[in-house]
DNA sequence: TAAACTATGTGAAACGTTTCGATAAGGATG
DNA sequence: CATCCTTATCGAAACGTTTCACATAGTTTA
């Protein structure tokens, strides 16, 4: 039984609305004396507004909803959300709002379950590396709901705030080239994810562009997992002419290959050069440091819940961002080994 | 313009309580072949209901409120933050409770605060390993708001789940003497947290009660940062009797002490073995692998979820559960190293 | 001195639910 | 036939705010 306006009011022998104005008062003058009185007693009252009743009426809850990547189990055990998250969260506590979670309970039908994450409690959505298809963003507009994409690729719809893949892939593809590579591996992420897809075109037309060697499997798709490098690693090394450098989609594949390249013995980076993307944060000690493609991710959360924000302050649909990719160089590439 | 209950009826020409009776209908019983027309409108209409309001009347809202631990800016870059929001975040899925992030946002005076975490958007406050500092948990009880704490230590106030850092610190301190240390250090955490104070004071018996050799700086506080792990390192190699053996208060000041002996030469560990303390997941990864001290986040995470849900629904305080700590040894401890 | 402000305050509607207590109609019971 | 259950439905209160429109009373203006 918390107190609210009423009892204050009560206490002091004035209105609700009185009180109301007092506190919180806007559009009202309220005498210095009387103002004060209230205050007080709202203190001594250990009065805390409700946020429910004061919602309903004004229509704004100063929260937005993030909705996670619909990944597997361990959504949050992911570098790169970890890394987005958390810029995510000090950015919205800069801007005083709230973050609500919003897991895509039991959803068998991710597709229409869109409706269920609207919801009066938020103001906004932000979507983090949604799923390619995770389409119906469409209905989100029809129901007037503001929302941004973190990450999400050219191709995706609405407002979304993302790194440069293309020219990212490109530093990664040059900085190889430059120390002499021209046998190059593509290791890449699922093809449910929008970054993904646009790293392994990238890549693959960057092949072509440069005119690199073909051989099979050098361009392929995976989850985006340390597992999955260890395991596509071991089947490029079984090839009769192995590359000599390996691009890999995200930093956990780029790890998984480095630790499995020590396993097997294959030095990093004198036999083999690995270069990753993200720059997700991950600590090396004892073995090379990942040589990487930094994307801003804190920029870019930074981004996207401000564009939110503004979206829901003025109506106004944001415009996109692309934000440039650096190179990171570290330990784990080097000049090509050239068999003799 | 979202639907509402009242667009419903007037468009089936029926009352608002018959609607909210079809659509939820708890005591009352509506014959199916309204229920079935009512549910069918409301679809078409696409009806949301209002979570607010709602909750305004039932006084539930389903939603639990997390304050993570006042630490730095970038709280959640932490590895042990990252693992238990993680499972925070599942469990809540599996109880199907929402999850309201709430950061001390401009609390300069942290301790009074808790009260701007009380709010009526939350059933039940978790906190996740929170300060020393922060006493005034009897103000919760005061307010009747229900709430948990995950990993606080056995003198924290209220309802609380952890590691049983007693057990784990012994379990640490008597791998290492198995295998013949004897001169042991530990770096520990920040005396703000309870998990630091006890494992700093388990680990200062421990050496009494094994009769180890004192020396100076041997049990120490500081953040619980990598870069902490490194200073305390190097001013540990700096006496005349360096330790043989360092019990790291968690994980980060382990990495910390790896990075840094290997770019001293110390190799690890035949001159030096290092034990840390989480088993918080791989964000360093490395050589030698770290032998550490499992407390078993998912679990206690879960756990905490679970027993707030519990409070919130019967109201009566869930008992704390401490569970046991396992040792996971990896690479990084070995027999002593002793000068000749 | 009448009209028009200003300062101070009140009352009540509205937000969208849930849920309690009617009510009316019909059927069963005595 | 009067009474008493059901059954199906409704109206209205309540949750705690915000905010608009109105009501005093005192003060200025013409």
């Amino acid at each position: 039984m918390p107190t609210t306006l009423k009892d204050i009011a009560r206490e002091l022998n004035i209105s609700v609305s009185t009180v109301s104005y007092a506190l919180h008062g806007g559009t009202r003058k309220i005498p210095d004396q009387l103002r004060e009185q209230v205050r007080e007693t709202a203190v001594r009252m250990n009065y805390r507004p409700n946020r429910l009743a004061r919602s309903l009426v004004t229509g704004r809850t100063n929260t937005i909803g993030v909705v996670p990547p619909v990944l597997d189990d361990d959504v949050f055990l992911s570098p790169y959300l970890r890394m987005a998250w958390n810029s995510i969260v000090n950015e919205a506590e800069k801007l005083r709002q709230d973050l609500l979670l919003l897991t895509a309970s039991d959803r068998t039908r991710a597709a229409d379950s869109i409706d269920d994450l609207v919801d009066s409690r938020i103001d906004g959505l932000l979507f983090v590396a949604p799923s390619v298809e995770a389409k119906p963003f469409e209905r989100l507009t029809e129901l007037q709901v503001p929302y941004t994409l973190m990450s999400a690729g050219g191709n995706a719809p609405g407002p979304h705030f993302g790194v440069d893949n293309n020219q990212g892939v490109r530093l990664a593809v040059q900085h190889l080239m430059a120390l002499g590579h021209r046998r190059i591996a593509h290791i890449g992420g699922p093809d449910s994810s929008y970054d993904a897809i646009m790293r392994k075109s990238t890549f693959d037309q960057l092949v072509r562009e440069y005119d690199l060697p073909l051989f099979d499997g050098q361009s392929q798709h995976g989850p985006w997992t340390r597992e999955s490098g260890e395991a596509r690693l071991v089947e490029l090394m079984k090839l009769a002419h192995p590359p000599t450098a390996i691009f890999a989609g995200n930093d956990d594949l780029a790890i998984g290959v480095l630790g499995r390249a020590f396993e097997m013995g294959i030095r990093v980076p004198d036999k083999l050069s690995v270069i990753g993307f993200d720059d997700a944060g991950f600590l090396a000690y004892g073995l090379p440091g990942l040589t990487t493609v930094r994307q801003p991710l804190p920029e870019l959360a930074a981004l996207a819940v401000r564009s939110l924000v503004d979206f829901i302050a003025t109506q106004s649909v944001p415009a996109d961002l692309e934000l440039p990719a650096t190179l990171v160089v570290r330990e784990s590439t080097g000049p090509a080994y050239l068999t003799p």
